[in-house]
DNA sequence: TATTGTTATACTCTATAACTATA
DNA sequence: TATAGTTATAGAGTATAACAATA
């Protein structure tokens, strides 16, 4: 637990969201934004899902999803097969086109990275990669389920975009 | 420099941005957003200043900056006066009402912190927050202009609201 | 002619609520 | 009746561009 001071000035600290989320947004291609982007991302690590099990590990509101991923659907990025188990549900899953949008997409944005983080060390990068993911955790809870979790279960799904 | 694989699991984890911007938002009253927020938290920990330096500081355009001002000083939390020496700028200012204001507003952010990172030690969040601070650095060079402040890194923290 | 701010416009992201279809 | 997903609507944040006043 630490002192009231520290958290205001992990606060002020968290105006570098908008500064890092802004720069990265420039980046994307104009038929391929910020949020399809992290819908593609996370099909990628976690394989095929549902619409709901996505808007949870998104931690957005699943009409948010459900506009997102139409938008993907359209440009072939992902497809959308009935659930046999549950006629009321969609299973997501990545096409080899959306796979390689994907790609494309970490290329982009390692590329930015490595520029920007070029005084960084190895370690460094490491530690505020893990910081980041156990603060979300740390807010996530009871809505998100994020964790850097193992890639996925589903047996028909090419999974990770790398590793 | 880290290897590119680095790089990809970071960018992953600043979906965690998204997260708690979107709670700490839900956490503003609704006469004071996140835009008016990061003004006040500027004008207070920096004083006084005009436009387009704040807008370097807030590192979005200063039409923005123009507007969430403009939200401000209608509420009188900030005042515009005229520069003497200049009669194209405004310096802005926060009034005592601003101060206030932004007194309460980081209450409600310290207490949903000390909620969230209630397992998190004292160097932990210190650590996030130092981690943050050069990832703005990192990105925000050209057009931001951070690295305000040296942040409080001693066990004797200030607790200056803002000065 | 260049700079400081303001305003108009457009686009993205998000949530809420109403609606359809299954369970 | 409850749940999965879609769509309509509204509100916030941002950038670009056109404009005013001053340097």
């Amino acid at each position: 637990m630490a002192e009231p001071a520290r958290y205001e000035e992990l606060v002020r600290q968290f105006s570098a969201f908008g500064v890092i989320k802004r720069e990265l947004n420039r980046l994307m291609p104009a038929d391929c934004h910020g949020g399809s982007a992290s819908v593609l991302t996370v099909l990628g690590r976690h394989g095929a899902m549902r619409m709901s099990k996505l808007a949870e590990l998104l931690s957005v509101d699943l009409s948010v999803t459900s506009r997102h991923v139409a938008h993907l659907a359209e440009r072939g990025w992902i497809e959308r097969s009935a659930d046999p188990a549950d006629k009321r549900s969609r299973i997501l899953r990545l096409t080899p086109a959306g796979q390689d949008r994907l790609d494309e997409l970490f290329r982009r944005t390692t590329e930015l990275l490595a520029e920007r983080l070029d005084g960084w060390s190895e370690e460094e990068v490491g530690l505020l990669t893990e910081l980041l993911a156990r603060l979300r955790d740390s807010f996530g809870e009871g809505r998100a389920a994020p964790r850097p979790v193992p890639p996925a279960r589903e047996e028909t799904v090419r999974t990770s975009a790398s590793t």
